[in-house]
DNA sequence: CGTCCGGCTGAATACGTATGCATGGGCATC
DNA sequence: GATGCCCATGCATACGTATTCAGCCGGACG
């Protein structure tokens, strides 16, 4: 339990040991001028490595650092990017969405591998979101992040497109979206999801989570299900699909309910891991063995799947290449350059939950 | 896949289409001078309300927005902390610790409260770390979160105390250290695990993780142990310890090691969740039953401990409660108000993983 | 020997905001 | 009616950097 204490020094000399030195005071000890010494930090080819090299000294010697206020200032643009986290308020308020959190570190990665700064910030819906970061000029450009019914801030992006900021989003991709998206083609993992329990003889597969238009995340996973349904001549019953919100708690909800109302199915699609988990939760508190009665599946993999109790089938979206993808546009659009929405293939992990013995 | 397009707004008047407006445009608007339009939006009482509103007025039909790096450069601070998460590099390469993630929430809403902005990057170790962001104005404080040996960077923590840079360190809470911290009691929460097993008659209690004083994170929870063994009357045998860091790799290694050499334990402390569930996956695949066989618990409590199978016991650190701790204190050493270290209380969280049945 | 050119450097200015100081107008006081 | 005062506003300047333009020096060439 100690207090800050401020040791002596020796090798920083005392004329400096409070303000922080400037180009100006950099430019009085190396004997030059202030312009000199700021082309030779930024590598200007104008200046001799001789003085570079005694700037350079200098600048060392006074624990000199470029003022990123008046350097963003003056370059107008601030060599950081912002993610905005927009966090679905029903939430059981404990921690962020585990798939999110895997997107965010890559997000970071790739930032960090192209020289940019990443400012996070949590939204609450309520916000006015659209205001800060871009607009303030704190960040080149922007990554929105967040389940969500998309129409209801519609309005709101097409605000950004019309201001000029840039910007991403993650998220479903649709023709008339309003910017760029990046997201991963939820469709076909639907579908392979829905195959792989048909492949294996089941006929009545419950879907857990949202399926109006208003949620594309869900929406689009649903239809991917749906379709395969529909190759298969096997019917859509409606009283198998069970609104549900990301989290254990709606997943547990959900299957529960199904459950009570004495629903016939015979395996169980997920839209979510936590959702799954959930759900899985609340077959094993009513008897049924997973996979050996109902065979389940989620979506996402995230982390905690692997470790379910059986392990949870699945499906991968590459969230590394996700996050790249997603800064690698951003740059693109901040540089000028034409930038398209794009659909990230996706990748079914087969895990016991789903395998019949 | 659509381009960005920018289609027309009614709303907004053309002779702002692309410039972006500044407070002496938004005084021309106004009929005011552009100190007026900034003592108007900084809330100043200076201003009459009627001059305010209308300032206010034109503010947003030229959707102006306060330029930060300007405001900021003025100044002369960001309202902005940086977290630097150093990764050990010798992780198994997939994805952040989730203990940090869980902590990485809490700081981000905690710095969202208080009105700060948080930046993040991830640091490699090799970096130049120290120089960036406090020193160059991005942000008014750092914040250091990272397990390791902090004696190979106790010389730059000394530094960054004598450049008077401001910074808090996530971390063990020593007397001698540089700087604040704030940390978990890992101590008492290593002799609350240790404890828990003696009680239920556990005399040979394998630890697995560094137990090396260079890894102050490892070595309280180590010490915590062997303080509960010594005051039981047991003797703490050395061929008990194996060193393994914070990845389920290195502890499915780790015990698999211990079993491998034919070494006689009763209980496994694990000081990390993620060692742990490695740890219980080598011990299920050489045939030992968890908790029937061998209890095991963890340290962390990370989101997979509950779903571990079983359920794992593991030691709760509060980081709702530590992500406001070190923002608070980190905001209160950039008002020049003194802070002090601070050690956190921990909780055991008992699950099936440790109880014989 | 004069001229010109290329290679470096310095002086001056702009980026957009916040604030100390000066100012003007209105009202009350004597 | 002159003085004083307060309130609201404008003027001018500083924050620290990056860059344009102008200048200086030395050498090459005519």
């Amino acid at each position: 339990m100690v207090m800050l204490s401020a040791p002596a020094v020796p090798e920083v000399p005392q004329h400096v040991s409070k303000a922080k030195a400037t180009s100006i005071d950099i430019a009085h000890l190396a004997g030059v001028s202030q312009a000199t010494v700021s082309r030779a930090l930024r590598g200007s080819p104008l200046v001799s490595e001789e003085t570079r090299e005694r700037i350079r000294a200098a600048a060392e010697q006074l624990n000199y650092k470029v003022d990123k206020n008046a350097s963003n200032l003056r370059l107008q643009h601030s060599g950081t990017l912002a993610l905005l986290l927009f966090e679905d308020p029903t939430t059981d308020g404990s921690n962020i969405n585990p798939f999110f959190h895997s997107l965010l570190g890559s997000i970071t990665r790739a930032c960090a591998q192209q020289g940019y700064d990443l400012l996070i910030s949590f939204q609450q819906f309520s916000t006015d979101w659209h205001a800060d970061y871009a607009d303030s000029k704190k960040a080149d450009g922007i990554i929105l992040l967040g389940y969500g019914d998309y129409h209801a801030y519609r309005a709101r992006l097409e605000k950004l497109v019309a201001i000029g900021t840039r910007f991403v989003r993650w998220g479903a991709v649709q023709p008339d979206q309003p910017g760029v998206s990046v997201g991963c083609d939820k469709f076909s993992g639907g579908q392979a999801v829905a195959r792989h329990f048909i492949e294996q003889g089941c006929r009545r597969i419950a879907f857990l989570g949202d399926a109006s238009s208003h949620y594309p995340e869900f929406f689009e996973r649903y239809r991917g299900y749906a379709d395969a349904l529909a190759q298969a001549g096997l019917p859509a019953d409606e009283a198998l699909q069970v609104d549900a919100e990301s989290t254990q708690l709606s997943g547990h909800r959900a299957m529960t309910g199904l459950i009570a109302r004495g629903a016939a199915f015979d395996a169980v699609f997920a839209a979510s891991d936590l959702i799954a988990i959930g759900a899985m939760r609340a077959l094993a508190e009513h008897g049924y063995k997973v996979p050996a009665d109902v065979p389940v599946a989620g979506f996402d993999d995230i982390p905690m799947a692997s470790f379910a109790s059986p392990p949870l089938t699945t499906v991968l979206q590459d969230t590394r290449r996700a996050g790249e993808v997603l800064v690698d546009s951003l740059l693109k659009m901040i540089r000028g350059e034409p930038a398209q929405s794009v659909m990230l293939p996706v990748k079914l992990m087969v895990r016991q939950s789903s395998v019949r013995p």
